[in-house]
DNA sequence: TATGAATGAGGATTCATTCAT
DNA sequence: TATGAATGAATCCTCATTCAT
């Protein structure tokens, strides 16, 4: 124990193990908790079942997380990340083929087949119930994620416009209607499976093609 | 003998007069839960405060509803007999003026603004935690709803099609994803305050009238 | 309605119709107690089984039965009759062949082979939380007819010890001793099927008759 | 790493005294348990009773038990051990007086007398609505108690064959109908007030001495 | 007499969270 | 920091019984 606050070397080198052993362990009890919500769903999850999933002691969980709901966020955030991660690759790309938007798209529905179950978490975290016990600094967090990907999509539509391929239009406001386009197809999909088979019976993937053909269509720059 | 099956005229009388009241006793129960649903979600909702509300006592909501799920799910199935009754007065309309999708987006918007509540609720019930306790019979009920909407969507874009406003597409695929995006939208939108006003930024109704705009500037048929 | 209490023929033929049909109705009730009881045991029954098993309305039962618990001692009560009548029949019984209580444990154990669900129900009739709820005139009827079996065969025992069979005993407490021991083999017996098969690994009418032959053996009086 | 599950000096001798806590609060609430169920009956008790009786909260019994029956049979096991212990003091008796089953009869009388509330919880076991909540091992437990018990009857009466006191008998079989005769007679004994004074009307020991001296009566060898 | 809707006390069980060690 | 025993509020649902019709 030093008395001053300041920290001598090894001091520092040992304070920053702990950080990385800290960071470890969340993510531990974040797959076991992954595993646990993706199972079960929210209200029939456990936090026990979460520590012995992750072999912690019920009280550990709560060194790391707030509360049930944290621990749901969280990997709610995750998938954020994991998402916006996903559509950071196409930071770079320049249109030359013509093609933009549907690299989004692509980068997305990629997204999805890896990691279905996050989708059904991201869709909850409109419950009151659940916002109400989360610190606001997490759901800020997700939402500047999320701001980051739309970012991303209105570059793309920007550029877009700037090469002569789409017609003026608020880039903003096109990569908000296409996220919500993708997401609202998506989530459709999800919603349980006798809609996905006897409502809509049309295969995702193309029901996505022709959402994004039809926006894109409407997009384009005539002649 | 009363045991005996075949009902005499005022026992028929007496029959029916039970069923009515037995609607009504139910309809003063979805009030009530609805009022505390809204509020407070599902998962802080009690049974207690619904009975509470309604006056009467627990037991007796029992006897209506099997269960706390399934008074959710009924309260979601009412949402869309609500927004199918609004769309089904769109059945007569002929595109005389060129107008036909844009009338259900009218519609759908002026539900949303009526029921605004009713949305939340709707999108909870992908999960798979309520799904498990409520019967078959209801969550089918809610989806031939829905089918139905989707429907009168599609048999818009169909007349759209004969008339030439639009060009020739899926009618059926269209309805699924003008529904998905305008649905994507609203959620999108209510998904939470953060995002309405820090992300998005943009009001709702221009939103989804920009994206009734791309998507039927790709779907009109070409001069 | 007759203002006197003096009943004309015609009235005394009714209200012996009427105690007819009570009586009737009474019986139909029990009927379907019994089979619930015997199947789900005195906590897991409920009077809306019974109800619905003899298609009458709850409130029916409760016209004739004061409550769940006079209900289940009721059949316990007609079990003990069923027994008494068994038993009855060896009254004229003189023992000319040497055998008395030999018969007296074979009605029983005939009793018991047509009736075991009986037995288990005549044995929960000691926990005090069911005697609390009944009356103490069911209770008593229940004892009376008891009481009457174990004269008969007390006074089997009496013969026997007349004719010079048995040696001199105090008849009543033999009686007793028989009937608790015949009583307790069988409930070891139906205890469960754990003690039934890995414990005793004696058949129950082997082990009966070697009971019978050990007491008669000490009771027969010295050649 | 306190992940491994190898454990060090000090933790075991932790975990052995968290294993003799566990068995003393246990032990804790068992005795409550017992207070409870010996005056309510298993139906009238109730498990926050219990809880309030010796101190704990709620959910604390529910880490030692799994159910209010567990709670129950767990403490009709107890008393099917009691009553084995107090049997297993004849293990060394060789019947030089004569006496042997005499011996064992007094034992269990007196455990009787000493433990008299038991016998109802050990005679409500055989309701097939108890057994059904109750793990097997805990039934089985109770089970090979009673089998000891026997076995050692069963000893006695071999010895007594051995030593010419007793006839050639199956010392299982006889075990067997004297532990049943016993038990009978208690239970017809404990049945209820009624029976106890109206009907019987003999001092219980009196009639055990009477049954016992009858059974081995049966039982001598002549001589 | 018969009904069956309504009652509401009652009770078992769960589980997020805390805290002494 | 890690533990896991203890907590006890919270909650759903049951069901014997009543009573207006």
């Amino acid at each position: 124990m030093t008395n001053s606050h300041i920290m001598n070397n090894s001091q520092i080198i040992r304070s920053e193990r702990r950080r990385k052993e800290h960071e470890a362990r969340r993510r531990v009890i974040l797959k076991a908790a992954r595993e646990v919500f993706f199972h079960k769903g929210f209200m029939d999850a456990t936090v026990d079942e979460i520590a012995e999933r992750c072999r912690l002691a019920k009280g550990t969980i709560y060194l790391y997380f707030g509360s049930k709901e944290e621990i749901y966020i969280s990997i709610m955030a995750e998938g954020m990340k994991l998402l916006g991660r996903e559509l950071g690759r196409l930071k770079d790309i320049d249109g030359g083929d013509g093609m933009l938007v549907e690299h989004a798209l692509s980068a997305y529905y990629g997204f999805y087949l890896k990691n279905r179950k996050y989708f059904r978490i991201m869709f909850l975290s409109s419950q009151p119930d659940l916002r109400a016990r989360v610190s606001d600094d997490l759901l800020k967090d997700c939402m500047e994620t999320a701001r980051q990907c739309l970012g991303i999509v209105g570059d793309l539509v920007r550029k877009g416009i700037k090469r002569g391929i789409y017609r003026k239009v608020d880039p903003w406001a096109v990569a908000n209607i296409l996220w919500a386009t993708v997401n609202g197809i998506i989530m459709s999909y999800e919603q349980d499976p006798v809609y996905r088979e006897e409502i809509a019976g049309i295969e995702l993937e193309k029901m996505l093609n022709e959402a994004l053909g039809l926006v894109l269509n409407g997009l384009r720059a005539k002649g």
